[in-house]
DNA sequence: CTGTTAGCGCCTTCAT
DNA sequence: ATGAAGGCGCTAACAG
């Protein structure tokens, strides 16, 4: 074509708002620059960075997301799976909860790049990008009896759907075992991880267990939150009556004033890292089966 | 096809793990069952809400968002919008960021419905759902007034960009110019809203404005409850030395010893109502051009 | 009601 | 280089 054609042709283009059809463009064969991603939940703060960080570098790609929210439930997930690999993705980026074997079958015969993200413990189907939840937690048992504390108490959300917590917690008994130290109490209270929830859990873990000396678990900063704002309303403290641990190291929990002991997880880079991963894949490199992003715990103030 | 044929097919299709290719069917004339979802952030957990509650509603009727994140960035937004709607969805969502004219364009002949989200003060290209921001701010001003402050200060995140925030501002001010009262001081820092940025930019304030009588509105409940611990940390009383109302009525702020002063937004409202505009326009039913949520100002204990 | 056929808009291959 | 043709896997509109 002349280059003058070429440009009317642009022009045209342009004045009447063309934009290539990508269904027809993948369907003909070319690459689908659409990726699964499916979430066990939104309500986190957790998966909303994890989201971010994939939403970025996906991007940079000219790829987009297609959402799936499972709310930990095995069998939304498995047809929310089978719902986005309909659309010929180039490739799914997945945080399990507790997947179903039809799940697991769909996943390893979906002929295109599979990332589990956030834990490195199972092994993974085709990739893995996250951290060992089980190590996590057990630093963080070190780190407790490390400073002296002999009765530590877990407080979580519905930990029978979070795969990962569940891991943590276990890892956290594992870590104490070896120090010859049990669990003291556990209150598991239903509904996604929430500052409110934290507060409420904390008051009736203590309406069982006596303060004075004793360390606190959460799974997630945002319960240790509401767990240090139930203190203050009590006057209870923070951390010679109850020393508080969180999970996460999310920013709220180290803006109080005093900063919540806590794992970092670095969340964002892990959907950055989970996103390269697959590009990587999809131009023909070859990309380690599990990376390790890592964690580090944070002495904070509160224990 | 006999009934006995039919079941040999059906367990074919679960035994091959078989899916039926969904871009075919778009493109052959069937309904996309994609929803384009532009949001300017996920870092801000409104925008995380608002996905949350699209995504429920979406799935309810098999649809799924595709996401982009705009970053507050006009030309980023409108690349994002040729991006998504070359996927041919169903229809598309958007919290705009200061749109440029072209975006506007593609919206209007996009030839799918369009949910304008957040504010409906402009007028919207086809649909709209959200909240008033003026009046919000607004009425955060007459609260204020009435309950004796004459002396308030504005403490936000990068307004610049963000028109909504920018809107409630003015809001506030036309509020206060009512009772003719004048922003004492105004402290603007840049990047996204977020608890320690407030707990920075209140301290920058109170460098140069003295508290005690003083009330300050922040563009967001993070960046006060940021500020709630920096008045903690330095030992200033809330509210009487220092009066502090949010925006968006975070779970955070209301879980605080203090009940933060703030503006509820419902945002999962927002979106649930958003896809559900979207898929009854789909169904052929009539939807209205605006729909506002509303909103309910919290009178906290931080005033 | 079942079975056949013509595209949907693009990419790829092959011929010119 | 440029152009024509085939087909991706479906849906819809038709014919039987």
């Amino acid at each position: 074509m002349a280059r003058a054609t070429l440009e009317r042709v642009e022009a045209a283009a342009l004045a009447l708002n063309y934009v290539p059809n990508r269904l027809a463009g993948t369907l003909a064969g070319g690459q689908s620059r659409q990726v699964a991603v499916v979430l066990p939940s939104l309500s986190n703060s957790v998966f909303a960075d994890v989201l971010n960080g994939l939403e970025t570098q996906l991007e940079q790609a000219s790829h987009h997301p297609i959402l799936g929210v499972s709310n930990y439930d095995p069998l939304h997930e498995e047809r929310l799976v089978a719902d986005l690999l309909s659309w010929r993705p180039a490739g799914l980026v997945i945080a399990p909860a507790s997947s179903t074997e039809g799940t697991r079958r769909m996943l390893a015969g979906a002929g295109v790049p599979v990332v589990e993200i956030m834990d490195i413990d199972p092994a993974p189907i085709d990739m893995a990008v996250g951290l060992s939840q089980h190590a996590a937690g057990r630093a963080m048992a070190h780190y407790l009896v490390g400073r002296g504390y002999r009765r530590v108490a877990y407080v979580g959300h519905d930990i029978s759907t979070d795969p990962r917590a569940l891991t943590r917690k276990q890892g956290l008994e594992r870590g104490l075992s070896e120090a010859e130290v049990t669990l003291t109490a556990t209150v598991l209270l239903p509904g996604p991880s929430s500052v409110p929830l934290g507060r409420e859990a904390v008051a009736r873990l203590l309406a069982d267990v006596p303060p004075g000396g004793l360390a606190v678990c959460f799974s997630n900063d945002d319960m240790a939150v509401g767990a240090m704002f139930h203190a203050m309303g009590v006057a209870l403290k923070v951390p010679d009556d109850l020393a508080l641990a969180g999970f996460n190291g999310l920013a709220i929990g180290q803006a109080l004033p005093l900063p919540l002991t806590s794992v970092e997880s670095r969340r964002v880079e892990i959907g950055n890292l989970a996103a390269k991963a697959l590009l990587s894949r999809l131009e023909g490199e070859t990309v380690a089966r599990v990376q390790d992003v890592g964690f580090r715990l944070i002495p904070g103030a509160t224990t």
